[in-house]
DNA sequence: AATGAATGAGGCTTCATTCAT
DNA sequence: GATGAATGAAGCCTCATTCAT
């Protein structure tokens, strides 16, 4: 941008880093107390405004969840299009995907608590949060075919149940947004490298000898 | 029980019996609404009833999820404590541990998912959930005291963040509960069979050939 | 109806007993502080309930708008469906028409006067209201209808501009809701008399005498 | 005036100007949506500004209408009165003040329709808008004198009810506001002569062969 | 003159809860 | 045991108004 800008842009940038700002509180808010519980006064006392102020920057309460959620679910999905299009093998796949996802967590862990928490309360509302139950299909998907790939590659074990193990991975990594804190004791990519780990090797010291079953 | 019972036998089972039903039916419907955004109506819908009605078998709202979580979590440590009075080594107790999860998911399916997603919000509430709280800590002694022991008979690997590990099989095991159906494609013993082994020994194929980082 | 009715028959016919009572102050509040500027509290209050209450009977203060206007609307078309049934001629038809109309205020008072003043408000509120320009153009396509057979058969004054006359007569007609009270000097029945002499024969002593004016 | 204008001369015919122009605004759409469900914000849009800068230039909204109404008002009551010291006849007078009327109707169409709207309603809102009030007194007084006159003098038909008579000629003229549309098929001078015919002659072909009752 | 942001009162609506029958 | 009606607190949202810039 040139160095001079004109009144509008001045104004424009402005009001969208306000709006940035109320929207990273009201998904702190959300995260902490869950959407639905959470009243909008609370939304507004954590911004330092009054109830009824908000409305001069969003349309609904219903309107903020949906700008954050839709922020983090394009975002998620640029990184994830990235890794796809390397065109990595399946371990290295699932080694970045997971790391991406922390990554994600790492900057959008109140985006992904609701996510979390409220995606099925919002799918039920109506149809305007549809993308959510669209952006789980395609979730889905894009797991199934890196394990289906790994399983046909020899690569992860045969006979693993792919629809298991992609339950198993979504669920260990995208949980650990409820607990995770940015500047904890280990880093995001620190956890993810971990997790990787566990999901590829488990946890027992030595596979050799160790029967499968319990 | 005697064969001959007095009149307020009969009635006071009766009477524990429609209890019974009413808080499985209100567990369903909690469990699939969540709590804080299921009206009081839409349970009494669901038990055939008219919403003051249900005022007759119970104090409040609160007091039906506080019964639902107080049977399960009851159901659960019974559960728990026989398994770690059999006294067996860290992978079976593991096993054991995982194994008896998926029954309570089994038998408790609402609760649990009850518990996962409101835990939080009830806590918040009140003194009145405060053993949630307590749940959660014993729960998390329990599994660190397992896998410290674990790691240092070398049954699990050695270095492994066990705090890391605990979340990694808690999250694993119970998120389950979201999207487990009783009479699925797998039963719970076969689900919790595969969910151990990949606990233990990952999805990697040939665990010699493969070095541990990305 | 048979002497013994059945518990639900009771209870039917007094739930919508009530309703017809709750809707009857409504529409007296409406008419008189203008729909949008009522309060649901102002209508409770006039019912001697809570403003909350009225949502055990009612959806929604629109849904109590939209059954007073129906329930109106409907009757006056049934009494016009019956005048224009009897095939009488022009002069008789309006006669019959206006003294039907005035049947209509005093039976319908505070709706008519809903009507009169809502409608173009409530028309731009959604579909809801659609029935109501529904109705305003067949009452047009009527009177109209009226109006050209009587100048036709030469009963009317040639050279009528029956659209000036029509809305002449529709608003001489209804504008009446906002003064007439029931049980006032004058009937329905002699104001609608007087009216229709006015329309038709206007207010001058003697014709016959009485250039039409520059 | 003077050739040579000071400053604040000037700055204040353009002050005037602007303020009328705004009024000119902020009355379209309070007869168009209503004044109670008119927001400022809807007339500031109108007038291409925003909400809060209608606010240097006026007190409140409550003030816009109060000048409004005020200044047609004004108006009205200049051209009656000029109409009353004629001198002229009741019938003469009647045709007068009725073409007055609709003049009024055309210069000030907005204003009427806010007049007919929301006079109820604006009286009781206070002492402010009492002046509405008093208007309706006198212009209640002024036609019943007339009328009273003619039906004395043997103009208008004797037994006439003329209390009757004025609210008959009183919605016939003003309602008209609601649908006149200046630079129509009709201008308000034919639509005055026609209305003022049809007033003192009926819509009748022939009065002599009609008896008056139906 | 006008903008942009905020205020705060008040409106419609929901909902857990009560209670007479 | 259950119903039907009502309560009253609280929630979301609107809007006239203010004010620093």
């Amino acid at each position: 941008m040139s160095p001079r800008r004109r009144d509008s842009e001045v104004t424009a940038a402005a009001r969208a880093e306000r709006r940035a700002e109320l929207l990273a509180t009201a998904a702190e808010v959300f995260a902490t107390r869950g959407y639905a519980s959470t009243t909008v006064r609370e939304v507004a006392d954590a911004a330092g405004m009054l109830g009824g102020s908000l409305y001069y920057h969003f349309d609904s309460k219903e309107s903020m969840v949906d700008e954050i959620l839709s922020a983090f679910l394009t975002d998620m999905w640029d990184a994830y299009e990235r890794v796809l299009a390397a065109g990595h093998g399946p371990r290295r796949t699932v080694e970045e995907l997971v790391a991406e996802s922390f990554r994600m967590i790492d900057r959008h862990r109140p985006a992904v608590v609701i996510y979390q928490n409220e995606a099925r309360y919002l799918e039920a509302t109506g149809p305007r949060f549809a993308y959510l139950t669209e952006s789980r299909r395609r979730f889905r998907e894009m797991w199934l075919s890196v394990l289906d790939r790994g399983v046909l590659e020899g690569v992860f074990r045969a006979g693993l149940d792919t629809a298991l193990a992609y339950r198993f991975i979504r669920d260990t990594v995208w949980v650990a947004a409820g607990w995770y804190r940015a500047g904890g004791r280990l880093g995001a990519a620190e956890i993810a490298r971990q997790y990787v780990a566990m999901v590829l090797e488990g946890i027992l010291a030595d596979r050799g000898e160790t029967g499968r079953s319990g």
